[in-house]
DNA sequence: ACCTGAACACCGTTCAAGT
DNA sequence: ACCTGAACACCGTTCAAGT
């Protein structure tokens, strides 16, 4: 029968694993493939049978944090699932290099991304149709991607994203008015 | 009587635009401090004696950038010029490579830049009091700063914009009605 | 099939020396 | 004062070789 793979064995799970523990402990000029191998016990160039280059192992970084990322079910109002959504994404971005952000944030937030998916959804039980919701994607995911580069106090990103809400229409506004007004 | 500098000697200033052009022909990975030396006809080291390490380049880079930014005046409808200004940040940010970009967000769109005041000035014109214009210049900075990393077409950016510019709160439109509502 | 190990063409930066 | 040049400790990646 088929025993359990060799942990010592690489793959590329454990690789792309150590990599991104490796990135979020020491950043990302730290991540180079010979200290990789390095904290793999194995020679720099034992990685390259699993990757083709370096930038093939990012990607995978990056979609390894993409699959990682766990969605709020769709239940609740329609702002509250937004919020808890991009509350996901901010926080995933923030805790991550700069440099890597840059990398991650096409993924995690552009058209494809299940983020996005279930962003646009929460947004079509607003009321608004295809086209409104994805423009005011848009707003909001571009919004989230440029929040951490400024880089105030997380506190401030709900501030934001409230004005930009604000801003969602009068069909949305219509089915769940907003708090203040 | 004082000669004009020799063109040929260093000087911040031209090292500076040297390594600028640089990084807008050839990218990122190519502006090393060896390749720099290279363009300027000198030896690597040289360099290091204006700046104290390339981190410190790439500050003078930044700030070199922050200053070339033409900012519009302040003459016209504040939402027109709000519309110029971070249409002028956003074409800045969008054509230089999106590791510069991280380290240029900051300094162009952040709480102490021109931009940001020029535009926190447009937004008072608005009617916003100082703490409802640095809520909503926050949607509108990270929004312009994010919206190159998800890349879509450039026009598009208009959109997300409106969005948001719809969101600015009942005091800003009272004043200035929003065009299709 | 999978890992090794030397080698190549690069990096940023130090230091002591030249002019 | 300003630039040189060798040197150090790194990179990513190639290739041929080992097991």
């Amino acid at each position: 029968m088929p025993r359990a793979p060799d942990p010592s064995r690489l793959s590329r799970e454990r690789i792309v694993e150590t990599a991104f523990s490796l990135l979020e402990r020491e950043g990302w000029e730290t991540l180079s493939m010979r200290r990789l191998g390095q904290e793999l016990d194995v020679w720099p160039m034992a990685v390259y049978r699993y990757f083709r280059d370096k930038d093939e192992l990012v990607d995978a970084l990056v979609e390894h944090v993409v699959q990682e990322v766990a969605l709020p079910g769709a239940r609740g109002a329609w702002r509250a699932r937004l919020r808890r959504l991009l509350g996901e994404a901010v926080r995933t971005l923030e805790g991550l290099p700069p440099e890597f952000r840059a990398r991650l944030a096409p993924a995690l937030l552009g058209p494809a991304s299940p983020l996005s998916t279930a962003a646009r959804d929460a947004l079509g039980t607003a009321g608004l149709d295809n086209s409104q919701a994805s423009k005011a994607w848009l707003a909001l995911a571009a919004y989230t991607a440029g929040f951490p580069e400024l880089a105030p106090s997380e506190s401030a990103f709900e501030d934001g994203l409230q004005t930009i809400m604000d801003g969602l229409g009068e069909a949305a506004n219509a089915l769940e008015p907003a708090t203040s007004t």
